[in-house]
Formats: C-alpha cells, structure tokens, sequence
DNA sequence: GTATGGAGTGAGTGGTCAATCACTCTTTCT
DNA sequence: AGAAAGAGTGATTGACCACTCACTCCATAC
C-alpha cells in the first residue's frame, strides 16, 4: 500500500535529510500529540494539519493517507520509547536482570511523566488495530519491545512479562487521569510506581 | 445532561420493564459487540442501530445521544465483569486473599475468552476519557472495581495490584490480537494466563 | 533569463455523520 | 367508538471529513 513511503524511510535514514523530510519529521513529532487526544479515529486530518502549522493539502502530499501517517506516527512514538529505555539499560551499573528491568522501569515513568502523548497514541493504536496496517504495526511494535527487553535484561519470561503488566497498568492509570486523583483505588493502583 | 436516562434507570431497576426498556437492553447488549469494533469514535450511530435491528431515529428515542449511549454500554460491560468476578469470589472453597484473587483471576480470564467485546469497549472507552462523561465513567468505573475486588478478597494493596496489572496485560494483548499468534513474544506475555 | 522541480496553498468534491422532525401504526384506556 | 399514549420509521439537514486538483511561489541549473 504505502511502499513508497517505507522504503522512502529506510533509503533516506542515512543520507542528508532534505526540507520535506525534515518537515515529515516535525509533522509526526507535532502529530503526536494530536492524536493522542482522540485517537486514529477521533482525530481529523485538519487537526493534525493544524497543530503541525501547514495546510491540510499539504498534509497529504507528505503522507499518502491518514492510516500511513498514524502508522508512522506510531512508530516514531515506540522508537522514542525504546531509545529511552535503552539509555537506561546501558546506564545501569549492574548486570543483572532485575536491576536492569527496574532500570527501565524507572525511565518509562519518567518518561510519560513529561510525555504522555506518547503513552496515548500508543493506547490509541491498540484500539484502532482492527484497521489491518494499524494492526500490523501495532504487533511488531509490540514483538520489537518485548524482544527488546528481554535481550537488553536478559531476564526469563516472567520478570519481562511482569514488566509489561505494570508498565500497561501505568498507561492505562494515566490515559483515564487517575494520577490526577487521589482517592483510595488511584493509591492502590499506584502504590509504589508513582514518580509523576 | 442526561439526568433523565440515570434517574431512569435507577427508578425503573425494581419494577417490571417496559417494552422500551426491554428494547434499551437489548440494544445496549449488541451495540457492546458494535462498539468493540472501533470505539466510540470511530463507531456511527448508524451501525449500532443496523447491529440492534432498529431504525437509527429510534435509537435516538431511546438514548438522547451517542455519548450517553456508549456510557450506557460501558457501565453494562463493567457490571456483566463484576457480576462473573462475584460469581467467582463466592464459588471459591478458601477466604484466603491469594485463593480469592486468583479465582477471579481465572473467571475473569473465563469470561473474556469469549466475550472479548467487553474488554474491547472497557479499552476504547479508557482511550475516549478526554470526551468529559465517558471520563467521568470510566473512572467511577475502576473506582467501584478496583474497591469491589479489595473488600471481596481482603487483600492488601500490592496484590490487588498485581491482580490488575495482570488483567490489563490480558486486555492489551487480546485487542492488538496477540492470542492469536504464536511466537516467542507472544509466548513470554501471555505465559501462565493462557485459557482462551 | 528562463526552464525545471519542489515547497506549499485555496478551493473544492462526494460522502458520511449526529441529530431532528413529521409521520404511521398499534395498543390501551374510557 | 374514539381519544391518548407509546412504538417505530423515512426523509432530511447542516456540519464535517478524507482526499484531490489546479494553482502560486521560490530556489537552483543552464
């Protein structure tokens, strides 16, 4: 479908980026936090065009469609993740596995402290994956950062998946604002992962 | 806003239903399996009444709007939950905290092994909470879960929990399909929950 | 200096959406 | 029999949406 567009992505990685892609770039890092607000369906193409400070039209000639731009949206959003995490993971001073996931388990807090967008179009695409590319990138995203982690911490399945349950339990805390509350449930939910 | 539909129900719970009423429960249990689909957003009033056999204009006679309505649905679906998890709290031999939480841990893995249209619009309304009375909703609605799973276990705060963040991994990787492919990925999020 | 190509836009287009309204048909009450 | 109330629908409306196209402006290349 949108070929064009990946292999685009992949040629130009190395090479000088030229005015559309820095444009691109912007677009996905301001599209983001458009999205994150009402999600893949809720969100109109105008808003994202708006919030980026260029025209609808023009929207369209950098990305093919809607779908390919939340998908690329998507991606930029799990590769800052990633990256975060693995800063964390290197900077860490022990080797063992469970130092290391508290490690990341950390950085991802701090890091949807002052980003939560990135949480929320994360969320967002979870529940637009019944539209196939969305779907598509959603479960390499996923496959990408499991992976990731268990090879970054070397730790066995039930450490990493562990992980994953706090780190969907902290998503979900923050897209329904419950760290904005504090009432005895937000404080059991919480317990011991505030660090926003 | 739609103090008419609250106080509505509320007065009508005890006395014989209507035909209207009937109908209102009917279409609040097949616009659950519509909405799942794509949310509230991305969900037209028109295909929820195509999905309960009526006219569009007759759904808006029997809810005043769209937004009132998927609150409808949302509350239905948290209620059905907490309906089977007390099913399951009163069926287990033990009144140890760990026996009760792992009995609704397993009835709740049960339930949504063939009713993943419930924790689809669970999700889809956790994604659609910046829409102000769904947010209020979905946070009343983990509010009386999360109080509801504590009184009926007795357990204490980090169980309770766990409890939770384990059923937000099952809900994450239901929706993005994760149950349906086998890979090591897969394999290591979904290890030891497996029973759809 | 003028041609070429890329950045960027305004003005649409056909379609869909939430919400409304005037209307019919059926049941029930008197 | 006839009024009153409720169940249910078709047609419509104004707003918005994804997407398109013809167009302008501005570099650089020759």
């Amino acid at each position: 479908m949108c070929e064009w567009f990946i292999t685009h992505m992949a040629t130009t990685q190395a090479r000088r980026l030229s005015t559309a892609d820095a444009r691109r770039g912007e677009v996905l890092a301001t599209a983001a936090r458009v999205f994150a607000a009402r999600g893949y369906y809720g969100t109109s193409t105008t808003e994202v065009a708006k919030g980026a400070g260029i025209s609808q039209s023009y929207l369209y000639r950098l990305f093919p469609d809607k779908e390919t731009l939340f998908v690329a949206v998507v991606e930029d959003c799990s590769r800052l993740i990633r990256e975060h995490l693995a800063e964390a993971a290197v900077g860490v001073g022990s080797a063992e596995p469970e130092a290391v996931l508290d490690a990341m388990a950390l950085a991802y807090a701090h890091l949807i402290a002052d980003r939560d967008d990135l949480l929320r179009v994360l969320m967002h695409a979870n529940c637009a994956a019944s539209e196939p590319a969305i779907g598509e990138a959603v479960q390499t995203l996923y496959a990408r950062l499991v992976e990731y982690v268990r090879s970054a911490s070397g730790a066995p399945d039930g450490p990493v998946q562990e992980f994953f349950a706090r780190g969907f339990l902290c998503n979900v805390a923050v897209s329904i604002g419950a760290t904005e509350v504090d009432a005895p449930w937000t404080r059991t939910l919480l317990a011991g992962i505030r660090h926003f």
